[in-house]
Formats: C-alpha cells, sequence, structure tokens
DNA sequence: TGTATTTCTTAACTTAAGTGAACGAGTTAT
DNA sequence: ATAACTCGTTCACTTAAGTTAAGAAATACA
C-alpha cells in the first residue's frame, strides 16, 4: 500500500530508506468507509488528501442539489481551496467508495518540511504539473458538447464511469442525470 | 508603465532599487499591435507572457473555428502550456488590442533567476495562486449555464464585455455568437 | 471615398438539454 | 420480510442552444 505513495513521490523527488521510514512512523494513513463525508460547506479545515486506494470527490450543494465538480483516485493529491485561503470551505468532499487515504495537515506538513526541505519541492513540482493539466481540462471543457465530454472521459478514465454513480458522473459532465441516461442510449444507437 | 510591473512583483516579494534596475535594463518589454499572433498551433516557443496594457487571448482552432478559452489583461501572466511540457502548442495567441507586454523565455529567466533567487519564490507563489484561482473558475464554469456565466461575468470583470469582440466572448462562455445575442436580448427583456 | 470584410443581430428551424413525473430494480433500515 | 429510499431509466413537454441564412452596422483598406 505505502508503495503506491513511494512510487508518487518518486516521480518528483527520490527519498532514501530513513526517509521512508521516518514518512511511515507520522501514521498519516486513514480508512474511510463510503459515504463519509470529509469536509462539509462552511468548515475551516487545515487537511489535505492523497488517494492511496479508492475514490474521493468535491461537490457543490446548489439550491439543494449536489454539483460534483471533481474525482480525485488512486494517486491524486487534494488540497481544498480553503487550506490555501484560510477561509470556510464553499464545497463538500465525499467519500465515493471504501477508500485509504492519506491525511496531512498544516501543522504536520511544517514537522515534514523540516525533515524533508526535499517536499517542499515535490509540492511546487506538483502545483505546477496540476496547473498545467486543470488548463488543458479547462480548455477541453470549454471547448467540448457534454456528449463530446462523454466521450472523453470513457477514453481517459473508463474506470470512473464505472465506479461512480451516474447521478454524480452527470453534474461531473455539467448535466442532469436524465440527460446522461438519454445521450448514453443515443451513443448506443448512433453505434449499431 | 513599469509601476505595474513593480506593484504586481511587490505582491509576492519585495525589490531592491537595485534590482528594479537590473529588471529594466533586460529589456524585455514589447508593444505588439491588435491583431498579431504571438503563438501557433504547432509551435514550439520558451516565452511567456505578461499583460502591462492590452488584452491577449488563447484560442484554438477545431473544425475550423476558434474557441477562445481564455483571455489576460493588466496584471496577468500566461506561460503557455507548450514551455512547461516542451511539446508543440496545442493553441493560439492572440493579441486582441495593441498591448505592452513583458516577454521572457527560458534562457532569459535563467538568468534572472541567477540574479534574483527570489523569482523562484515569486513563480511558485504565483503558481500556487494561479491553481487555487484556475480550480474555483473551473468549478464555476461547471455548475452554472451560459446565461448565468454571461451574468458572473458582467459581475467579475464587466471591462472583458466592453474591450472584446461578441463572437470571442461568446465562445469563452461556450456558446455560439448568435446564443450570446440572443441571451442578451432575453436579459434585456427580463429586466424591463 | 468607396468597396470589401468583419462583426453583430435577427429570424426560422433543428437538436439537445432541463423539468416533472412515473416506474422498476436494488439497497437500507426497521 | 416489508417498507422506505436511492438510483437509473424512460416519457412527454418546455426551454435554450446549434445551425443556416440574411441583413445592418462598423471597420479596415486600397
Amino acid at each position: 500500500m505505502q508503495d503506491i505513495l513511494f512510487d508518487f513521490i518518486s516521480k518528483y523527488v527520490s527519498l532514501t530508506e530513513d526517509e521512508k521510514n521516518v514518512l511511515l512512523s507520522l501514521d498519516l494513513f486513514r480508512s474511510v468507509k463510503k459515504g463519509t463525508t470529509l469536509l462539509k460547506e462552511g468548515q475551516k479545515s487545515q487537511d489535505f488528501y492523497f488517494v492511496l486506494k479508492g475514490c474521493i470527490r468535491k461537490y457543490y450543494i446548489i439550491d439543494g442539489d449536489e454539483k460534483t465538480t471533481a474525482f480525485y483516485t488512486e494517486m491524486e493529491a487534494l488540497t481544498p481551496h480553503c487550506v490555501i485561503s484560510k477561509t470556510p470551505s464553499e464545497y463538500f468532499i465525499g467519500c465515493v467508495e471504501d477508500s485509504i487515504l492519506l491525511v496531512s495537515n498544516s501543522d504536520m506538513s511544517e514537522e515534514v518540511n523540516s525533515k524533508f526541505p526535499k517536499f517542499d519541492t515535490m509540492c511546487r513540482l506538483l502545483s505546477e504539473e496540476l496547473l498545467a493539466k486543470q488548463q488543458i481540462n479547462f480548455d477541453e471543457f470549454k471547448t467540448s458538447s457534454p456528449e463530446q465530454r462523454y466521450l472523453n472521459l470513457l477514453q481517459n478514465r473508463p474506470d470512473l464511469i464505472q465506479r461512480v454513480p451516474q447521478h454524480q458522473l452527470a453534474s461531473y459532465l455539467g448535466i442532469k442525470p436524465q440527460s446522461l441516461s438519454r445521450l448514453r442510449a443515443r451513443i448506443l444507437e448512433k453505434k449499431s
């Protein structure tokens, strides 16, 4: 399980065995049941999450219904906006599947940082990479129709379509569940 | 004019007079005419841009028509994806108005970096801030209809609506120019 | 200045997404 | 085991965006 973490880190910086052991000794791992809410709107939190196994999602509640804007699966990290801005959260974070997460917070990351200056380097590289990815993603979303977005998802993250409830997927694609059903039926029809 | 640059930088790091002078001596400023294409699809480039005055935009050409995905105005910085990924660009960058830009490239930024280690700090802070902004932006886009997006724009960047051609605005909002016209007419009707 | 081009708007028609309701299948709770 | 929910799908209807075409207004330019 820890291998996933070390594989991830090794993409950015290299760790000695000692460093690995200290990291493990911090006991940052947390097992979370499907359906658990990790962060609520209005809460302040210092926690950030790294998914070792499972899936978590970010969602807003607007006019009473959920709008899912992101899913995070294995090897993906989520730093909630409220951690950076130190303001109450505008959104929720919930657990889509039984998951194993690494949960750390600012206090801890000072401790981690003092022991591993490399971590700072990693965070910088990570945020630059995420920014680039995010921009491409945003552009792709803007320039395509819901149907194209679904087909792209089918290409790029086919697992999501299997593991995530349809109504969450729908709002992730920017449409209603009924429209997603219809859209899928339409695609099947075209194929045949 | 340089004040804009120094105002911007001072949000992240402080500069001595000496540092300011060296920065100015590098002669990074460039005056660009409206309509100029700064970067084309397929090109490789090391340049990144900081807008001192005017407006530039990022756009794709998909099936023969332009899809504008971002505008950059005073005090905004744009590092094209191709600079980071070192791959040919997937999009164009064009000048919407006569503009004054700071244009730098990787070679130069090594020079700059050696003279001002602070620049590295600034870039890190900047990319973290941009990532946060970008995420909020993306969420806002996903969770709203074209009409809401237009109304948001009217609130948050009213200048854009004045200075940018409607058809570019339309694709920025994810719709066709005709739909934007209609949408505006609809809003006017509601008001009265 | 006059001509061409681009830009914006309007209109009629098509297509796709939103809405409200209903239904069955699967899950949860009691 | 049964009742209550949740979830996905389907249907009929409404609303908004896409498409095609045409014309007016503004801009560029020769």
